[in-house]
DNA sequence: AATGAATGAGGTTTCATTCAT
DNA sequence: GATGAATGAAACCTCATTCAT
């Protein structure tokens, strides 16, 4: 779908060499985490660029140099495939957001501000991977199939979990308590979508749109700290 | 094909059975404006259970009763079709919203609930138009052709627009007006991921979840609103 | 498959209210020779510019105000209404070739050149009825069904028969004479294919064109005229 | 679909035995350049019957026993399928035709003969390749996609070439060299036809036919060689 | 006489997936 | 382990043609 078009069968001259051809007749024997490797790279790439449904197989395989039935050998599937690429896509980034989570001797907006700045930064150094698992700033993807979806939905749940601690910590009135899981839901999806944004839209710098996302955030919890509420008038 | 072109009619041959009694003896003749209706009911009604991709013209023409020739004939193509349900879809709200974001008379903060708590009656009295334009929470869906968009963007368009509003005429700091159109991004995302939250897991009553959202965005409003910033310490 | 897409069912509007409404309810009933007129030639621009197979049925409707019903009641089918095309196309042409053949009194080489220099006089007036007939040069184009080639076959079998009386009244010799319908048929050919390419890229006057072919015939029957011959050497 | 994505060979579920059993008990694993040779081949024969336009995909899939996406894994498209039918058509003859061309030793009239000659014999020889290119004599089918043409284009510039080489080295009047290109393009459109309505009329030897075209076209060029011209009468 | 609505059949193309070697 | 060859299934879309009004 991708490259296609255009290589008919008029020539079939010597045809698709690749880099092969080391003296020996055997082929390659790659070892598995490396072949492994260049697939997940080659995929990620173009999942990135055009999302899992404007991807085929066949366009990963020319681009990886690696014949699908490999693919389908160490994958499974395509959804195993984009599952693999997801894995790694963010798995530094999970790593540091759980390890965040678990600073326990910051303060609770020490630690909320770490996580949103670490997220920024990597949307900033990892624009393709933060694409492949947020194309568009969706939170979810319909069009991804079920299996596919645990590496997008591990980095919901731990910034999820940030939010939680954070809340927690902070000591909010029982009202608030009750809450928390809903809006540690909602200020992951205005986090992701802020992040997005910036990125799609770079017209200010990381430290600035990440700035503005920790208060907005923070305000709203501050206020409900407090104890604050703002109450429809009776006659509504 | 080879030599088939031209005989329709003339020749019945074999097979002349198959479509003909179906239930009712004869649905033919159906007025335009009516069978356009049935289409996209019929056509809303998968694309919210199975999202764009899917869906099948194919499923659609056997849903609906009709044949795939009239679905283009009304419609032009997929996207179109897609249009026209994501049109439909959110028509009433975004009237409604359009509606009450020209309220002049009203406190900024009452016309922010208006809106919020209008955009959750929505999501509750029309569930199935909701996932058609929002499928689990999505800002937007790759998937989906450039002229399909229109009808799910100006629904994104009018809700910023109110948080726009709404924050200009609270007055905010010059510092936090710069900022507007970001926030209002921000909190259409959280608006929309809140709402698609709680109609996935309803349970707690619509105005609960409605009212805490309400509380987030007016709080965080509330705080710039007085000037109050969070910085980062500086050692950071 | 011309004009379409664009108009799809989003907006049904009062729609397709051609220049009817005539004060009565009724509709138009127009007489039959008019509306046949209409059709035939809305029809001929479009497979003019687009040839038989890159219209269809609908485009013709559309193009010609007149409903597909309607186009089936009067011509029976796609060949058919083609083939009424075609008729029209060349009627004039035929007429005059005709005319040109039986004129007695001429001059075998003055009624060859009156052919011609008519021919060309005939693209020249008339390209997009010529390219109706003869889209490309070609002397057949296989894509045409067969009940629509009449026409186009008229034309041909009147070049065929002018070439043959010119050759016959030329008094030939007997050797000559036996060849006189593949000899007529060759240059029919040379002809259709002359005066198309002329059309097609015209860069020099009709006259220059017209004569250069005439003196290729010409001298062609000349030297046969006279009996010279030329024959391969022995060898070969 | 829906819902239908994914099951591929898990579940062999009914029907399994179809494709199987063909007589032979298994034509896969073909290598290439012979499968490629069994689909040019298989193709060739319906267009030539059928034309472009009266062959689907299908029907050559069925003729060649070999499934359709095979044919698109080979040649991309319909077009280019053809494109390599036409290809193959008429390698040789072009070969052939180049080689006359060039042979510098040979009198013009030989060299023109020889051209002539193997043209018809080409066409007596391989009289499905030949209407594969000239369906029904025509110079040039309109239903064929651009990319289609150019194996029919370069016998017909070879033509050409040959003609307008024969003219040059004979020496013409410097009126008639001004005109050489055309002349050249009607004596191949003449040639073509002259080929193509002695394979469909063979009612006479080959070589009759042939030598009665050469000389048609040898007198017509032998008569502006000598500065003979026919003009029209001055009344006009 | 005239039409809007309707359709069966087929077209090209693409994809995820798996044999047979 | 690795591959070229192969495929069933389905996707979107279009067309010539006709029925019911």
């Amino acid at each position: 779908m991708l490259l296609t078009r255009g290589n008919a069968g008029t020539v079939p001259s010597v045809a698709e060499t690749k880099a092969v051809g080391r003296g020996a007749p055997g082929r390659a024997r790659t070892p598995r985490a490396e072949r492994e490797q260049q697939m997940i790279e080659a995929a990620s790439a173009l999942f990135s660029e055009h999302g899992f449904g404007g991807v085929s197989m066949d366009d990963i395989a020319k681009a990886s140099g690696i014949t699908k039935p490999m693919l389908y050998a160490y994958f499974d599937s395509k959804e195993g495939l984009f599952s693999a690429c997801a894995e790694q896509a963010g798995e530094e980034l999970r790593d540091d957001l759980r390890e965040v989570s678990e600073r326990r001797h910051l303060a609770a907006d020490q630690r909320l501000w770490e996580g949103i700045d670490l997220l920024f930064k990597f949307v900033e150094e990892n624009h393709d991977s933060w694409l492949l698992l947020y194309p568009d700033g969706a939170l979810a993807a319909g069009s991804i199939g079920s299996g596919a979806v645990a590496a997008r939905d591990e980095t919901v749940e731990l910034l999820t979990h940030l939010f939680k601690r954070t809340a927690q910590e902070q000591g909010l009135s029982d009202q608030a308590l009750a809450h928390i899981e809903a809006i540690a839901h909602t200020f992951t999806a205005a986090t992701i979508s802020a992040a997005s944004h910036w990125a799609k839209h770079a017209d200010e710098p990381r430290d600035v749109a990440a700035l503005r996302l920790m208060n907005l955030l923070w305000m709203g919890c501050g206020a409900l700290l407090e104890g604050r509420l703002w109450l429809p008038e009776a006659g509504r």
